[in-house]
RNA sequence: GCCCAGAUAGCUCAGUCGGCAGAGCAUUUCACUCGUAAUGAAAAGGUCGAGAGUUCGAUUCUCUCUCUGGGCUCCA
């Protein structure tokens, strides 16, 4: 079966004339052919044996199943699980690389790992040549060519110092292999450490560690430096596609050199490429930016300027509701509202700091005649304004300040994404100072409220990261950043929330949770955030006067739900792809008369609904029924009511619900009981 | 900010090898009055993103800018 291309579920990872285990720690051991689980057992040990993730045998069964009746359990990797695609993806990345210097004689490659999903590679070519769209179908040419030929992908070991000679003409592989000289020396560092450097990580999985260098040559004028594992052959591959290509800076630094990279989506079946295309296709239906044109939300008009939008009445009646939702559940939480103006002179941003530390976020200054003054980039400035406007005694505490306060920040040109990532928005923003003693408690509380908040939104799987110290550059000390990070990790661990750390991730003035929202087709969304400062309250001299009478410095949280109103409003837009929940809805209900003769009737009815508070309207009869059902279908009304001589009759609807069957001669109340529940269900928090 | 690709009617797009600009949908009007996803006819709608250059002539070619999309970097 060497080089059948057998995959589904079935072997995929076949070696020439010896056996590659791979065990879970990254690293491949081979055996001649013809080895045995015992010989196996006996070199690596059972236990790794049976945990190894995969193994490459030579098209001999007769191998793999010594080594299964032996008792070991060898996992033969296949193309559809997650290391098979990964195996597969990175091993097309190879062959695009192949293609590539091929095509463009002189072309240098750096590096081509497996992505979610995916493969790049990143090249310079020579003359500072860029890829087009036809070089990209031109280089799936040749990669077909070459996957055709069946070339066996085989794998040697080499000095670093022959390596160095191999690459000679390659100066980003000579530096990878530098690097990982060096590697070779130092200490191994593990992830948790906060001295870990993950782009050294980077090369070490580039190649072995230990003084040889692994490289695969699957011809014989391509050879690359690689840990691999690959598959055995290039005929193994076949199904992806190169999808785009786009500028990336080497080891991602914006001094160093743009690389050409060249993304790709490959899979171990026609099916799964048709799926995963497929899928992408549905993610672009439900773009926020389409939808919003499409359902007559909100536009970017030109006249603005890039990043700033204007919200139409519906988008409007939508971010009401939200902001209505958001105010209340921050009434009855015990925050107290407050409101801070747009712009601010630069002393201010001078005394919190933003002026040192950001000022290239922040717009550019209006000179006035009494001084500098600069668009506000933040809100806590003020609100640390209004805590310092008299006396506060420690009775106050907590004092949570709350404000839809709306900033503006200078944003990069080629960052700015729709509603994602935009120059003026709203922050449902929140500061709360408290005690030392009080700050375990009002997390935990701050944490239960966020994930509440979050579901009544329809959101129900959530991760959180949680963010510590960099020690290199932060204020505060030792004692309060425990004290902080221990609080905010017992929160995660009370709620049983999954997180993650991310060691030396937070901002230099304090801890941070951030929470990620999973959305109906899977993306994940950072969107909450909880932060400790201990920086503002130190140079804006905080203090509250203690049981003790004496001052003391409180601790200040920032936290906001949505994050930004407006990315918010963009997830929920793609997380219900338009359909919002009746109670969300801007029109919930359309009443469409059969004929003339029934719009009388229609309109009294809306009237009747719209005083029980529901957003209603009516389309008369110029248009034929069918379509302006389909108009209201193409609106993702939630309900569409046709009116008609029997309702007249009756004093019913004919409902016609968004995604439900049609029931005649509905009881006009029974419809609006019924409608005033589901309302008032949608927005209940969990 | 950097790399690549774009910008034509409200929307989705076609087109002009440089010579008065096109369709469908939406809009308006007229006819039709219809029971659950597109009735018919007509009208109106454009400085072809902005500015400069080449040219007898530029929406088309060149350059600059603006904005948008995909990435990179950034997001204290």
């Amino acid at each position: 079966m060497t080089g059948s291309g057998r995959r589904g579920g079935r072997t995929l990872a076949v070696a020439m004339a010896e056996i590659n285990i791979f065990l879970p720690d990254g690293t491949q051991r081979s055996f001649a052919e013809g080895s045995t689980a015992t010989d196996v057992a006996a070199s690596i040990g059972r236990g790794l044996a049976k945990a190894a993730v995969a193994a490459e045998f030579d098209g001999h069964e007769a191998d793999l199943t010594s080594l299964l009746s032996d008792g070991s359990t060898v996992a033969i990797i296949t193309g559809d699980s997650e290391p098979g695609r990964h195996i597969l993806r990175h091993s097309t990345s190879h062959v695009m690389a192949q293609a590539v210097t091929q095509l463009f004689p002189g072309a240098k490659f750096s590096i081509g790992p497996a992505i979610v999903d995916g493969f790049y590679y990143d090249f310079e070519l020579p003359d500072g040549k860029t890829f087009n769209e036809d070089d990209l179908r031109a280089v799936e040419v040749r990669m077909r060519e070459i996957i055709k030929a069946d070339q066996p992908f085989v794998r040697s070991e080499m000095s670093i110092d022959e390596a160095l000679e191999l690459f000679h003409d390659q100066p980003y592989k000579q530096e990878i292999i530098e690097r990982v000289r060096a590697l070779a020396d130092a200490p191994v560092v593990s992830e948790d450490d906060p001295a870990f450097d993950d782009s050294v990580a980077d090369d070490a999985a580039e190649v072995e560690i230990g003084g040889t260098v692994s490289v695969y040559r699957n011809s014989a004028e391509f050879v690359d430096m690689c840990r691999g594992p690959h598959v055995p052959s290039t005929a193994r591959l076949g199904h992806f596609r190169l999808m785009k290509v786009a500028g990336a800076y080497w080891r991602g630094n914006e001094k160093g050199p743009m690389l050409q990279r060249i993304y790709g989506t490959a899979w171990d079946s026609k099916a799964a490429l048709d799926e995963h295309l497929h899928r992408l296709e549905e993610a672009e239906k439900r773009d926020h930016r389409k939808l919003a044109t499409e359902l007559d939300l909100l536009s970017f008009p030109l006249e603005l300027g890039g990043g700033l939008a204007v919200w139409h009445p519906k988008g409007a009646t939508i971010r009401k509701l939200m902001e209505d939702y958001s105010r209340d559940r921050h009434d009855n939480g015990g925050y107290q509202f407050v409101y801070t103006p747009h712009l601010a002179n630069g002393k201010l941003f001078e005394t919190s700091g933003h002026l040192a530390w950001y000022k290239d976020g922040m717009y550019p200054p209006m000179e006035m005649d009494n001084g500098t003054y600069y668009m506000k980039p933040m809100n806590c400035p003020m609100h640390c304004l209004i805590f310092r406007s008299r006396q506060r005694s420690y009775r106050e505490l907590p004092l949570r300040l709350f404000e839809l306060g709306t900033v503006y920040r200078y944003e990069r040109a080629g960052t700015l994404h729709g509603l994602m990532r935009i120059r003026g928005f709203t922050q449902d923003d929140s500061h709360i100072y408290c005690t030392e003693d009080q700050l375990q408690d009002e997390i935990a509380s701050l944490l239960d409220f966020v994930l509440s908040v979050l579901r009544a939104f329809g959101f129900t799987d959530f991760t959180a990261n949680l963010s510590t110290r960099d020690p290199k550059k932060s204020v505060g000390s030792d004692e309060i950043w425990d004290k902080a990070t221990e609080a905010l990790r017992v929160a995660l661990d009370r709620h049983g929330l999954a997180y993650k750390i991310k060691h030396g991730d937070a901002a230099f003035y304090g801890p941070k949770i951030d929470i990620d929202v999973r959305d109906a087709i899977g993306r994940s969304w950072q969107l909450s955030t909880i932060q400790c400062d201990f920086n503002l309250p130190e140079r804006f001299e905080l203090e509250y006067v203690g049981n003790d009478n004496a001052r003391h410095q409180p601790i200040m949280l920032h936290r906001a739900l949505f994050g930004s109103v407006e990315r918010f409003f963009g997830v929920l837009l793609e997380h219900f792809a338009g359909a919002f929940p009746a109670w969300l809805a801007p029109i919930q209900v359309r009443i469409l008369p059969v004929a003339t003769a029934h719009e009388e009737y229609a309109h009294v009815q809306a009237a009747a609904l719209r005083s029980q508070g529901f957003r209603v309207d009516v389309v008369d009869a110029n248009d034929q029924l069918g379509k302006r059902i389909r108009s209201a279908k193409l609106e993702k009304l939630p309900y569409v009511l046709v009116v008609g001589d029997d309702d007249v009759a009756n004093n019913s609807f004919g409902v016609n619900p968004r995604g439900g069957d049609v029931q005649r001669g509905v009881p006009v109340d029974d419809f609006a009981t019924q409608l005033a529940e589901e309302v008032a269900r949608g927005s209940v928090a969990v």
